[in-house]
DNA sequence: ACTTTTTGCGACATATATGTCGCAAAAAGT
DNA sequence: ACTTTTTGCGACATATATGTCGCAAAAAGT
């Protein structure tokens, strides 16, 4: 367990968020990524050997750290709705941070080569597929009302994503969102 | 009025829409764009100079024409809810055209350059608008129902860059876009 | 027919990013 | 203390895109 080599890998991991956050994916080159961890050449190459390696990482571990919340709130018994509020908060949260939304850069990735878009298509089915049991559960336990929970995951999925893409453009007030989400509860009653 | 450097204009835009489309703005270089167009390093140059300046145009004309429509059924007093009916599907037959859906690539167009995202603000502002004063109208007339307009826009803008966003990754069916359109209507009611 | 303007060409210099390599310092193992 | 492994460095060769320029052909104007 050698924690130096750990350490850069992170510091790695986060300046290229941050810049794949701000510039979308083909943007940032590795040099910007480099210069921006103040590494050199043989330092960056040391441990990740292109952009497309560093983005595949960040996918899979936020891709890991959703499935192992989402584990956690069944085993623990959460009711449908509330878990489905939970999401929404803390996908709000994260898609709303400048340093965190990537999900505009992730289209880019995923149109660059075909191993990338499978990936990505395996996690937008799973976003959809997550929603969409959630809100079965609700109607299950009488607090959502939806003939088609399918369409409704879908629905609050595609939402959730142009409103993290407008909001990267304009952002939006707290009224503003509270709004969205109650529109989003009153359309599953 | 010459046509020929009109001509090889438009085939420029053309090509380099598809492009965009397929990946990203920043992904492709004025290189590709020339390939694409089997033109000449010195015959792309003369006509324009950077990706900035062609994306620039494509956004700019694509708004022109927005408005002129606009303005076109305001002049021919079309009710609010049929404006926005012809509205929503016009936006999805574009917005779900692999060669013509660039929205994705607007927001790192946006990141590129202050001018740049200056443009794309007032651009997404515009659309919102435009989106709220056809549900004050169809309000007004009866057929809508609707205490915040303006959310609803907000609503019906973002919803629809998700789905476009979505379908670029996992083309969605007649079915189901027709089931979103019905899910915006019975907001509205 | 002629002149002028528009258009496209390809060579060129320049800039910038990629990816590799041997070396040395730092850390870890024994 | 010594050896081995890990980590980071910066020079290097390579690849690729940018932007400019003078020239020639094509088109348009007269």
């Amino acid at each position: 367990m050698s924690t130096r080599g750990d350490l850069t890998r992170l510091k790695i991991l986060d300046t290229a968020r941050a810049l794949f956050a701000e510039k979308g994916y083909a943007a940032v080159a590795m040099e910007d990524i480099r210069i921006q961890c103040g590494l050199s050449r043989g330092g960056l190459y040391r441990h990740f050997s292109s952009t497309k390696e560093i983005f595949t990482r960040l996918i899979e571990t936020e891709q890991n750290n959703a499935f192992s919340a989402l584990d956690k709130a069944m085993k623990n018994g959460i009711p449908g709705a509330l878990m489905l509020n939970a999401f929404l908060r803390s996908r709000i949260k994260h898609l709303f941070n400048p340093k965190e939304y990537i999900d505009n850069a992730v289209n880019e990735f995923a149109a660059s080569c075909p191993e990338c878009h499978a990936l990505i298509v395996k996690r937008a089915e799973n976003s959809v597929d997550i929603v969409a049991e959630m809100i079965r559960l609700g109607c299950e336990q009488g607090a959502y009302s939806c003939e088609n929970c399918r369409a409704a995951a879908l629905h609050i999925i595609c939402l959730l994503e142009g409103l993290a893409k407008h909001n990267a453009l304009i952002p939006m007030t707290a009224q503003e969102t509270k709004k969205q989400l109650e529109i989003i509860e009153n359309m599953l009653k």
